[in-house]
DNA sequence: AAAGGTAATTAAATCGTTTTAAACAGCAAA
DNA sequence: TTTGCTGTTTAAAACGATTTAATTACCTTT
């Protein structure tokens, strides 16, 4: 027998005061700053009923009456893969530090599903929306922006549209992680890259570009674009690449690198005395080995509480100033050694989070 | 400027009927049964209309009236994890099928954690919930389902409760692995576990314990019980285990499998030469390098669509039937080995989605 | 005593639906 | 002509909060 819920007018009616008053005093606890005026004694008498009769305010009567949901919308590439679920989990934290609750949609990188989605998360009635932009979702995206909708790209940017972003520096992070491979002695890199136009793919390859430009390596600049509904054709881009002599392989993105290095594997290669390795974002599997694995690592923390900071400043600002800020993370380039140390890591992914990083039972 | 938002009001003055009408025919379209009669051309001239204008029925509003969100909850111990994550994404697509929107909160196996999301969730009005339970959580669980909230466990049960739940055959999955082991020639089997109470992770112990009997190898029969927060101490159990001449290792999961793993790697020994290992769950991982793991398959797919079925006719059946159901899904035993074959697995995981599976550019 | 001011409180409108009960029109049966 | 029925349609009451404008009570000041 389920018990009825309790009302705003319970709370009002056991404090024998009237509903508006409880209204006054609910808010203004969540709020902090006293902007009604209330009497201190009466105020407390109805934080005391409140809180006796676990009144939970209706958060659909609080939504359809002032218009705010705090919910926000995630919308990224694919919720089941690692970086993107690392993201999503500092959103979601954080978010869950201002009291609002978050929706997760992954678009597959099909700009139709991403505008499915923003529809069904603004009809939801989302205060905001945090997007990992697709190929081809300029348009769905402008859309938005337009709506006046708080909006915070995340991961990648889209051109001639004023939104506020978070990405990294993509750029600089190729060329920082190409650097560290010249300065291991490797002349002939190659890149392993998609036929992508999305921003963070089209600078890392513009900063390995640039970097192997700066060593006077001109002539063994390449980057091997693949379809990435044809991700099995990397093989061959390895197989003649070693038949090229090619000593190093920069790899665009960490899924591009795990199917890189199992071709590899099966070519009977071995990382790194046949070809030297580097990617973006670590991996479990780098540590398992004796892996020499040169890796950007993405501040995957600072992704979150960024983009999450900004959508918030963007939703409590809504009616004032547009403004839109560009956040633009600093890489870093990490070795990944297992054996080189006798003491294991900690056992969570190295991008730990706020607290102590604790196992799950999976 | 932003326009306002069209209402049930607009469309139902543009058609010249009341807005009842309107709402009749609106829930109509979405139920698909003929339970309001409502007039053939009035209804498309409704239909018309509505659709001209592009109304959005406001969803808070519907919430307010109806007391029903087509919203449910999935709280799990870590999104960011693997197995967990891909779970989500397929109940996620299936709740989409559906129209129901999901809100996913991760528990880092705290109880307290555990409790809070599920009132944050409660609050907002949830239809239905979700729920791997984690140690301790007993009466939490105990109290929602008494509330007679729509409630799925997922993974792991929970003792004298009565709830519907999708669970894998842990046991059995326990003694085919072992079996599989036993099967390549090694006794001397050791298994890597928690010291938790968990009914996943226990299960999974008897089938080992079982099977070890059947094949009359019970004098081997020994289980390392670690904490969960103490992860780092498996390079002691291996290096004990190695040293009593153990050849194989069976992980209670993919987690503690990987750490496994990373302690063998650093202690010098090699995979399969020197250990042979089993675990749960494959790993990109495993496919990097010719290393022979045997893996239990859990049907990841069939644990997100058995569980949100399952909800869905909990949530639809509410007033009548309070009906529990158990499924049960059965484990597989693969061979992870990767340089076997010529030809590169499809990219993603190997449990793939429904449809094609397509990389995404992280 | 009247006027003005402030602090505290409240009545009532509103948000956009769903849902109940009533009303209406048209027609067949009595 | 009245009654009863069927098929359509509608008015109006929720749902549970927020928010505006008004009211009350109690002081000060003139």
């Amino acid at each position: 027998m389920r018990a009825r819920k309790v009302t705003i007018k319970d709370v009002a009616t056991q404090a024998g005061v009237s509903i508006a008053l409880v209204s006054f005093v609910m808010s203004n606890k969540a709020g902090g700053k006293e902007t009604y005026k209330v009497n201190k004694e009466t105020a407390q008498r109805i934080l005391d009923v409140a809180d006796k009769l676990n009144y939970q305010p209706n958060s659909a009567a609080r939504t359809l009456r002032s218009g705010r949901s705090r919910t926000i919308g995630v919308i990224l590439s694919d919720i089941s893969n690692k970086f993107f679920a690392d993201i999503a989990r500092c959103i979601e934290d954080r978010a869950y530090k201002y009291k609002y609750t978050v929706l997760f949609g992954s678009t597959d990188e099909n700009p139709r599903k991403l505008e499915n989605l923003i529809d069904v998360f603004i009809d939801k009635g989302v205060d905001g929306l945090i997007v990992v932009p697709c190929e081809g979702a300029d348009a769905v995206i402008r859309k938005v922006a337009q709506q006046r909708i708080p909006l915070v790209l995340l991961d990648r940017e889209v051109s001639d549209i004023e939104t506020s972003s978070v990405v990294l520096n993509n750029c600089k992070a190729g060329a920082q992680i190409t650097e560290a491979l010249v300065k291991r002695g490797f002349s002939r890199i190659e890149m392993v890259s998609y036929a992508m136009q999305l921003s963070n793919i089209r600078e890392r390859e513009k900063g390995y570009r640039s970097c192997m430009e700066a060593f006077g390596l001109d002539e063994y600049i390449r980057t091997h674009h693949l379809r990435h509904d044809k991700l099995h054709l990397i093989a061959e881009v390895v197989n003649d690449a070693a038949q090229r002599g090619v000593q190093a392989f920069l790899f665009a993105t960490n899924t591009l690198a795990i199917n890189g290095m199992m071709a590899i594997s099966k070519g009977g290669w071995r990382i790194p005395q046949d070809f030297a390795v580097a990617c973006f974002d670590s991996n479990e599997a780098f540590d398992i080995y004796d892996t020499t694995v040169a890796c950007v690592r993405q501040p995957i923390e600072r992704f979150g509480v960024e983009a999450l900071d900004l959508l918030i400043k963007h939703i409590e600002e809504k009616d004032i100033l547009p403004s839109c800020t560009r956040v633009v993370l600093s890489p870093e380039i990490v070795e990944s050694e297992s054996a080189a140390s006798g003491v294991l890591p900690p056992p969570s992914s190295p991008e730990a989070r706020t607290s102590e990083s604790v196992a799950v039972f999976d």
